[in-house]
RNA sequence: GGGCCGUUAGCUCAGUAGGUAGAGCAUCUGACUUUUAAUCAGGUGGUCACAGGUUCGAUUCCUGUACGGCUCACCA
């Protein structure tokens, strides 16, 4: 990182400069009275003539800068936006008007003085005082294009993010929409719990794990892939309804809506079932985005879609029929192979019926998804922790819902019969010898806990970095993380 | 993993049908006390991603490597 540049030495020679006059470029504190937004609402009225007896401090970034001798003005930017600033030198003095010359783009002062507003109608501080709050050495992105080169907005996300106020609002709703899940669930009598992120068996997913090592326990440890199961740990403890907001790791492949680390929710809730579970997810996104967008009305990548319930439900067999015109229960097992070949799937090793079924559903309907859409009733070969549908022995009362033609969520009615379990997590494990990686891992204390009894329970999770994307108009997991990964930098 | 594309000044981008490069902004010097992509005058700034090859000569053509983007496949 140690790259040379003029533009860096000159801004260290100005530092040693403004040192020289007597100032101290990393002071350690400043008390504004207000954010450039406040002072925005607060004088919205205000006229060409700054009254001195209001005068407020503001801190921020400089972002422009135009000298004109013996004044200039300057943008300032903070947490809530932009605010100009008109410092002339026969209000701050000739001493403090040479440090404020030195100054550049990219330094972070205080100001203090009235507000008034410009010639042009611009409300500005009408500056008193200056205050060097923290040097910058390294020239910020340019003023007018701001920073585009993706490679370094991913890298050098702070560079975006004071450069690109359309990067800031995308993770500003991005926190929001977070708040307004957890709000929702917290009022419907959800508790907020923690489980650990270090799990000695990984569970409640298919997939490959990141794998680590206790020193002290002298033991495997694996980041977890899932929570699932400690949350349903949590019912049978007594705790109704929990959810976790759950940072998962998995060690698969990275693409626009696939990162190596992400964030899900997990909820849980006794007595209920996934019916009850559809209303609560359809209702749950509906209040996220109307409190984060002010509507249920949205767009992404061009499509208008509604959140608004009730959304469209049919079954998976259902969704097949109309979609490809394909009744897979009255195809043999050959026939249903052949319909899978015919769409370009692959039929490694035996794969059971329930699997070519998904695989039809994934070809010929997920792709055309947009409007939000729970698919139900699962093949059980697909589903080890979901319950056995209602009167069948193939399917399981399981969901996913899409909308813009992303997987968003998953849910079941809970299997809580430890009997059925220890079948599931068997035939799971089988893969194992196989050699996957992703097979499941027989959980002793999982099946112990549910052996103690657990009420029927609907349970639910869903990505929320998809759901930015959505409510953001994203196309990439990565503009909805903010440090997303990256192979290191060449070293120069 | 496959395919396509990209990497040129701090930033945003041109360009060279092979003769070592330009613009705007930024930066520097000077002028300027209501500007806002301030303006005016004059400057500075680049091993053209990296390494090989072809060539009298490569930033340009070829090959490889690194990093990134898009996309297909897979996993969620």
């Amino acid at each position: 990182m140690e790259d040379s540049s003029t533009l860096i030495d000159q801004r260290r020679e100005k530092l040693e400069e403004i040192r020289q006059l007597g100032v101290d470029p990393y002071p350690y504190k400043y008390s504004p009275t207000h954010t450039t937004l406040e002072i925005r609402e607060q004088f919205s009225e205000v006229g060409d003539q700054p009254d001195e007896t209001k005068p407020v401090r503001i801190a921020g970034r400089i972002m422009t800068k135009r000298d004109h001798g013996k004044s200039g003005f300057a943008h300032l930017q903070d947490g809530s936006g932009r605010l100009q600033i008109y410092v002339r030198q026969n209000a701050v003095g000739k001493d403090a008007y040479q440090v404020y010359r030195k100054l550049d783009v990219g330094d972070v002062i205080g100001v203090d003085g009235p507000v008034f507003r410009t010639r042009t109608g611009e409300i500005t501080v009408l500056v008193n005082e200056v205050e060097l709050l923290a040097k910058s050495l390294r020239p910020p992105p340019e003023k007018w294009h701001g920073l585009q080169n993706k490679e370094t907005r991913y890298r050098q996300r702070y560079a975006d993010l004071m450069m690109n106020p359309e990067v800031r609002q995308v993770f500003i709703n991005r926190t929001r929409m977070i708040q307004a899940v957890r709000e929702y669930l917290n009022q419907d009598g959800f508790i907020e719990v923690e489980t650990p992120i270090l799990q000695p068996i990984y569970g409640g997913a298919t997939a490959r794990p990141f794998t680590t090592h206790h020193n002290a326990l002298d033991m495997p440890l694996y980041l977890r892939i899932a929570n699932e199961l400690y949350l349903k740990r949590l019912i049978v403890g007594g705790f109704d309804r929990v959810y976790e907001f759950s940072r998962d790791f998995r060690n698969e492949g990275i693409d626009h809506d696939h990162s190596p680390e992400f964030t899900m929710i997990e909820l849980y809730q006794a007595y209920a079932d996934y019916e009850d579970m559809m209303c609560l997810t359809e209702n749950l996104l509906a209040h996220t985005a109307q409190t984060v967008l002010g509507t249920t009305q949205i767009t992404y990548k061009g499509d208008s879609i509604s959140i608004a319930p009730p959304w469209r439900r049919l079954t998976m067999v259902e969704a097949i029929q109309e979609e490809a015109g394909i009744d897979v229960d009255a195809l043999t097992d050959a026939e249903l192979r052949q319909a899978v070949l015919d769409v370009g799937g692959d039929l490694e090793g035996v794969a059971p019926r329930g699997k070519l079924i998904a695989e039809l559903f994934e070809a010929h309907v997920e792709p055309n998804l947009v409007q939000p859409t729970f698919i139900y009733d699962y093949p059980i070969e697909i589903s080890p922790f979901a319950k056995k549908k209602r009167g069948s022995d193939r399917f399981v009362e399981r969901f996913e819902f899409f909308i813009a033609r992303m997987e968003m969520g998953n849910a079941f009615s809970e299997l809580n019969d430890p009997i059925d379990q220890r079948e599931r997590f068997t035939e799971g494990a089988k893969n194992q010898e196989d050699g996957a990686e992703d097979a499941l891992m027989i959980d002793e204390d999982y099946l112990r806990a549910l052996e103690y009894g657990m009420p029927p329970t609907g349970g639910l999770g869903f990505g929320i970095d998809r759901l930015a994307m959505l409510l953001t108009d994203q196309t990439s997991i990565r503009d909805v993380i903010l440090f997303p990964q990256m192979r290191p930098e060449r070293a120069d």
